[in-house]
DNA sequence: GTCTATATTTGGATAGAC
DNA sequence: GTCTATCCAAATATAGAC
């Protein structure tokens, strides 16, 4: 059987209607996009959209699937090698922040976010678990090793892990509406290495 | 004529209307909260609405501009009493911020705020002018005398000052988001102060 | 100031021809 | 798989009686 007889015909339309719905729903929200507007940008009719979705919701979820996948992370043995130099492993994580920032994609899933996150709890809970524990955890093995060898002063890891993210997210959340509205974010784009620098005289020994 | 002849009747539906959209606003936002639902929670009719605001946007434009107001504020002259104590300051600074995460009224302005500030472009520019660059500018000026009464270690009040604005922030936004859900914030709740703890000893000479 | 009735628009979704 | 046609529900808003 030489000839590919997948099912799925690849005319990419179903691929289109995610790709646009993302940067839709990205920017209107869930309420403020209509399955009409999607269909008008797809260049296809409204009743064409439900061959390949079952409805708006179906989309969304899709859509939002996305918001907590990230490019990076950091193993275990990572963290252990990295934390033991002391600083290098709080500027790798920033860096992979700032990379996340920076990201057309990521930066639409952000917004995504923040549009929802009042709005859904299901999204609240993932936030929790996804976003803030899940960084809070790398961060804090890494700070408890530093801690063991004597690279910082010693406290409570999780307490300063949730010092240390909390302006990367803040910075985050600055950029991207910055963003928004075509400013320009040079003067922002250095702060997360200055939050590195800062926060290193604040807890080395 | 001792009779009172104010043309406004004080049956009081307007405020009541303003103070169920407010809670509907900051709930579900904008697009979410119809005029229905609204009148429907003051009890009147859809129709009768529009007797006393022209339309729905007008409506919001009224709730809205409660966001930035805050009971809060320190002047000039207590900037500079409390920033030559050091440590004060920053414990006032916190819990102006603490007292208006916990405050109901406030905690629905932070929810609405959030729901919208990807949605409503004048509403980031208030964003950044009211909320950031407000208190960015206070913490300043009190870590600038600090740092020139060598209370602190030197360095840009701007950028130190953007460090602990973050960190507040951030656990306003969490601890909103659990309220959201009938959550616990007890572990949170005492956040504001170890912040404050944390940052004294990473910034103190 | 509130009501009933109604106009109008927008949005989600389906049926059936091609 | 896409189109036309259509349906239905929800939402904003107005007119006019009481």
């Amino acid at each position: 059987m030489p000839t590919d007889t997948r099912p799925t015909k690849r005319s990419g339309t179903k691929e289109k209607i995610l790709k646009v719905s993302t940067t839709l729903f990205s920017q209107l929200g869930y309420k403020g996009t209509s399955v009409r507007k999607i269909a008008s940008e797809v260049g296809i009719r409204e009743s064409a959209i439900y061959n390949h979705y079952k409805n708006k919701e179906e989309i969304f979820l899709e859509v939002a699937k996305g918001i907590f996948s990230s490019p990076f992370s950091l193993s275990s043995d990572e963290i252990k090698e990295l934390a033991t130099k002391g600083k290098p492993f709080l500027q790798k994580f920033a860096l992979q922040h700032k990379m996340l920032t920076f990201d057309k994609m990521n930066e639409n899933m952000f917004r995504l976010l923040m549009i929802e996150l009042m709005q859904n709890r299901e999204l609240r809970v993932q936030f929790q678990a996804e976003f803030h524990e899940k960084n809070i955890k790398v961060l804090s093995e890494g700070l408890f090793i530093m801690m063991q060898n004597s690279l910082v002063r010693s406290g409570d890891p999780m307490m300063v892990s949730y010092e240390f993210l909390s302006t990367l997210f803040y910075i985050r959340l600055q950029i991207t509406l910055m963003h928004f509205d075509d400013l320009s974010t040079n003067s922002l784009s250095t702060h997360f290495e200055k939050h590195v620098d800062f926060f290193w005289e604040s807890i080395k020994v």
